[in-house]
RNA sequence: GGCGACGUAGCCAAGUGGUUAAGGCAGGGGUCUGCAAAACCCCGACCGUCGGUUCAAGUCCGACCGUCGCCUCCA
């Protein structure tokens, strides 16, 4: 089987075929720095983190590029994030933005979400946009105004092939009021003269001014991965206006595709809503980090198809947490018994279990990143090697063999980090000390002392270290 | 109003024409264990409603009900 995907332009799975055999060109729509990163930022990058990382297990060379908005753009309110950001926290706009691209990222760090090859910043590509908006007016396809240069919709005709509109649908003047200096209520800013007061400014061709909402997507993906190139994701709530006039700029400028397939990920919703500050149903990753396991808000994301919507309450991830924990202790347990495991050969019930489980994941995520099926395939393994963990003592050449099929599967491409091992060497002590009241518990033990035996258990777990005793002895781990 | 998505067991969630509808969580019953934890075994849905197509439909078509997104910055 090979990998396909749904592409949003043709509405259908698609076969996957790059423009050059093996290498893959991806752009994916980044954030705006004004603010803090939430909830739904990380279920988009961690599900195209997640594309990457499987196309990478399959062997392609990927380049993947995600932009940092950093230049601001208009409200409907006529302000601007940026400018808006700084004025609340009291910073010129490009500290702002530093402060939240640090913020973005570090948040990101700790989903796992492994950063992008090449991360441009909008600020950093003016001259190249206003040489792409150059192009746009020498096409004839866009009119400059009063000092503001926009795209004229109507004389591009493929205009809405992507969300799967008309413009003669569109209302126009209903909502927001139609800037009287557009020919087309339809027609989109492709560079706006700044105000007075606007700081966040640029000399071009037309006066000083700003980009656009739109432009620097185009730009920065093409400059970047050429064109045209094979994925673009991002959002849904982007499919329109920004991912259809992404492909207008880029298509009209210079007759070529734009990009080959359109990737399209679900919203993330708070107890069935959209996540909106005036809902007051916001969730900043900090703070959800400050209730769960990062890793468990990724598998809580993984669990769900990337196309479809979540919605986040506290069951579904409580839920989440338990199954994680599942196939966490199946890895630890691998790893315990791998550690002093007799050498001998690997077991063919052990092999057959893991390359069947192997080629079924394989076979989920090659339809369209199927996770959740991916995921279900994982705990049926998990049961059965459980069961043949508790019946056998296996060799290390067959605890071996699960376990790097985890760290490639589980670890590599779902991106879920291996349980922590027991801090054998760390610095401090815990580890020889926790030995050494096992030691001594184990003789409480076997003198049928339980009450002081249970002491010391119960003692070990109000400091975070759980003991299991099992027929080969007793482990622990920490629990956090 | 226009465009689009979705509605599967208590909760989460795969399956998109064909043997007994994956998996996780919760719940119930067992096994193991001094107890606990972990683990294993057993138990649950006829797929929003109503029609239609088909030898055969959660799976295709239509209507209706409901939820959500986009049409306005938004991951």
């Amino acid at each position: 089987m090979a990998l396909t995907i749904y592409n949003s332009l043709t509405r259908q799975k698609e076969l996957f075929t790059p423009i050059h055999p093996g290498r893959v060109t991806m752009y994916v729509c980044g954030p705006t720095v004004y603010n803090d990163s939430h909830l739904g930022h990380g279920k988009t990058y961690v599900n195209f983190d997640t594309m990457v990382r499987y196309m990478r297990y399959l062997g392609y060379q990927v380049l993947y590029v995600q932009n940092i908005t950093d230049v601001g753009h208009m409200l409907d309110t006529g302000e601007d994030r940026m400018l808006k950001g700084s004025q609340r926290e009291h910073m010129q706009p490009m500290q702002l933005a530093e402060l939240y691209t640090r913020h973005y990222l570090r948040d990101m760090d700790r989903l796992n979400v492994s950063r992008p090859d090449i991360q441009p910043h909008a600020s950093g590509h003016i001259p190249e946009m206003i040489t792409w908006i150059q192009k746009l007016l020498d096409a004839g396809i866009a009119y400059e105004v009063n000092g503001s240069v926009y795209f004229s919709v109507p004389q591009y005709k493929p205009y809405g092939k992507l969300a799967g509109r008309r413009i003669s649908e569109a209302q126009s003047g209903t909502r927001i009021d139609v800037l009287e200096e557009k020919r087309d209520p339809a027609d989109f800013a492709l560079w706006k003269k700044a105000s007075p007061e606007h700081i966040l400014r640029w000399p071009s061709p037309w006066g000083e001014g700003f980009p656009g909402w739109h432009i620097e997507c185009t730009v920065m993906s093409i400059k970047y991965l050429g064109q045209p190139f094979d994925i673009h994701g991002g959002g849904v709530e982007n499919k329109f206006p920004h991912h259809e006039c992404e492909i207008a700029q880029a298509e009209a400028a210079t007759g070529i595709p734009f990009a080959n397939y359109w990737i399209h990920n679900g919203m993330l919703m708070i107890r069935g809503e959209e996540m909106h500050k005036s809902l007051g149903n916001y969730v900043t990753l900090a703070q959800a980090f400050e209730h769960w396991d990062p890793m468990v808000i990724r598998f809580f994301i993984l669990l769900s198809h990337y196309r479809g919507p979540i919605d986040f309450t506290e069951e579904a991830i409580e839920a989440a947490t338990k199954g994680l924990q599942r196939l966490t202790n199946l890895w630890q347990e691998l790893n315990r018994r791998a550690s002093n495991a007799a050498e001998g050969e690997l077991s063919s019930q052990v092999k057959g279990l893991v390359d069947h489980t192997s080629r079924s994941v394989n076979e989920s995520m090659d339809d369209d990143f199927n996770t959740p099926e991916a995921i279900a395939a994982l705990f049926d393994m998990t049961r059965e090697m459980n069961g043949i963990l508790a019946g056998e003592s296996l060799s290390r050449a067959s605890l071996v063999y699960a376990r790097d099929f985890l760290v490639r599967f589980v670890g590599d491409v779902l991106g879920i980090t291996p349980p922590q091992e027991t801090k054998q060497g760390d610095s401090d002590n815990t580890a020889g000390l926790v030995e050494l009241l096992i030691e001594s518990r184990n003789k409480l033990r076997q003198a049928k002392q339980w009450a002081l035996a249970d002491n010391i258990r119960d003692g070990l777990l109000a400091l975070g270290i759980e003991l299991r005793d099992g027929s080969d002895g007793t482990s622990w781990k920490c629990l956090h």
